[in-house]
DNA sequence: ACGGTAGGCGAACGATCGTTCGTGAGTCAA
DNA sequence: TTGACTCACGAACGATCGTTCGCCTACCGT
């Protein structure tokens, strides 16, 4: 048997890399160099530095929804565990690839544009999805601004390395599943 | 008299770079060519593309603080007034530079990181001192959730130029000065 | 046994990056 | 007038970027 280096592995290795480097930072000598292949090799599985972006994303996203309770039977476990692990990935790994991308990438990539407006507008819906289960009112609104929240706290872990803010976010996200949780 | 380009205007420039394409994909050509100077002039006033972060994110403070109420007399309109500038600049701009250099720098540039750093420890403390001066209980907290609201809102602004849940970020940070203002 | 295919690499392409050096023109104080 | 200083540029440095080409080798179906 030839060892092979598979594509999940790059494709994790590629998320490492855009998340903590950018676009623009990251470089495929780079990744080559953690997957243990020479640069040209990457491109016996991936087209272009841009096409792994689609790739890391639509990793990412089925990481985040990956067997979550059913929410038309738990949608406030569906809820608290898809909070849970886009909060305890920020708390690991200090920032979010999606939004290290949203930044990163122009006009200039519009395919990989266009996978980062896919990626956050897949991962809204299903918030609002779990809370239209729930028959919150307005779901995609809050899905929308309880997701900003998240993800803004990552600023305060990049700078400061302050987790303060992302479990106050995480709070008031899940206080939206059971308002009546704690009032202070 | 010769025609001369000031410093203000390279950085003015230099801010607008940072802020669309990020640290490293803004390049000295590209600013060279916005002011209308050839790369090397550029070295003339700053000793490095590094340097010029600490410059643009002092600007970029200097801006947002210029001229507030005075917090002893009208913390209210001082917040208010705050908050609104931010608010419109990440409205006009659709992004915010503080946070794209905050993903965009590495520990290779050390003295940019720090400039980062301190901009937003110097903003939120300035917003912290705004909420004491109106004996808002815990203001180094709010200061720091309020500003990760504003800045996680700016997500949607690049991804889909939705710039609701930045208006919703804008209410809840309203509200922390006028907690009787609406409340539905 | 054999042909096709997939995975990998050496070499190298043109482009672009931040930056340095040497030079010259304009400006100002003495 | 002179000397120092400021501002700008032409040319170019080595480094790194994404990517392509040609070749080799190991595997698999037949």
């Amino acid at each position: 048997m030839r060892e092979t280096v598979s594509i999940h592995r790059i494709v994790a290795e590629a998320r490492e890399l855009f998340r903590d480097r950018g676009y623009e930072g990251a470089s495929m000598r780079d990744l080559a160099d953690r997957v243990g292949l020479r640069p040209q090799s990457l491109y016996t599985r991936f087209a272009s530095k841009e096409s792994l972006v689609r790739a890391v994303l639509a990793m990412t996203l089925d990481d985040a929804l990956a067997d979550l309770p059913d929410p038309a039977t738990d949608w406030r476990g569906a809820w608290r565990t898809l909070i849970g692990r886009i909060a305890k990935t920020f708390e690991t790994r200090e920032r979010c690839v999606g939004l290290h991308l949203a930044y990163g990438v122009t006009a200039r990539t519009p395919d990989a544009q266009d996978a980062v407006r896919a990626f956050f507008v897949r991962l809204r819906d299903a918030m609002a999805g779990i809370l239209d289960a729930g028959k919150v009112s307005e779901p995609a609104s809050v899905a929308a601004d309880t997701l900003a929240q998240l993800e803004g706290a990552t600023l305060w872990i990049t700078t400061e390395g302050n987790m303060a803010p992302l479990r106050h976010a995480v709070e008031r996200a899940l206080r939206v599943a059971d308002p009546e949780g704690k009032p202070a």
